[in-house]
DNA sequence: CAACATTTGTGCGTATGTATC
DNA sequence: TGATACATACGCACAAATGTT
């Protein structure tokens, strides 16, 4: 239950509620959140808070949101085994406005760069990927 | 410059300027941002639109935000070289709330998950490891 | 220590545009 | 076509944290 006078923001109380509700599987992978509207009446607030709220699970990678279409609880797709090569290292960021571009890549979703002992780099979807070492 | 008649959002194309003199190092690491109050009358938007632009390099980890401060330009910290050990995998994801809390970590700052052969695994802050193979 | 100005955070309301079904 | 849903953008107000005076 929302209650304002908790010492928790409003869209932050939200945002727990559908976590635990995506954790717990009572909102399976790919099943849809009820929408905006909807839940600005059922919990009483204003639809900017609602919106706040899905942007933070947007954030963690753990909903993504079409526009007419509505939000749905990620999918984890099957991740393809990648060689972290030898004399090389591997760093995780966020991606640039353009490399989430490049790579359709979700809100939410890091990439892994490598980089090989002659200085070049490559970047890979860290949701795609599973770096190992044999 | 900010035109509303370009076909994308404001928000975003006042995100593409900061984000460009962030790269060029216009504005050096440690650096703060102008206001939002600043931002907003500088380039002829609503404070909304700016909040939401900067909220945007905070996701791409570009920048920190601290209430009653401001905003500025991240600095990269040293990152610490870990041995990806061998027969193990390495998945990049963002972490939950609790693992943002455990490990102090910024918004835009994925991490990276070990998983050894004996099914142990250990997560790690994206920001200040280099994972690496001799 | 207190007072103040500055800055970001939260929350509401409204309106319009655009994509999807 | 129409209904639904999300995206963008503006406005306002007050709260809370910070740094300075």
């Amino acid at each position: 239950m929302i209650d304002p006078r908790r010492d928790r923001a409003l869209y932050r109380q939200l945002a727990d509620l559908l976590r635990e509700q995506i954790d717990s599987g009572e909102l399976p992978p790919g099943s849809p959140l009820p929408s905006e509207t909807t839940l600005a009446q059922t919990h009483g607030l204003a639809r900017p808070a609602v919106r706040q709220a899905i942007a933070l699970l947007r954030a963690e990678g753990l909903v993504t949101t079409s526009r007419g279409y509505g939000t749905r609880v990620r999918e984890q797709v099957e991740r393809t085994p990648l060689e972290l090569p030898a004399s090389s290292f591997a760093i995780a960021r966020m991606p640039s406005d353009a490399e989430r571009l490049e790579h359709d890549l979700d809100d939410g979703v890091p990439v892994l760069e490598i980089q090989l002992p002659d200085g070049s780099t490559s970047v890979h979807p860290g949701d795609r990927i599973r770096l190992t070492r044999p």
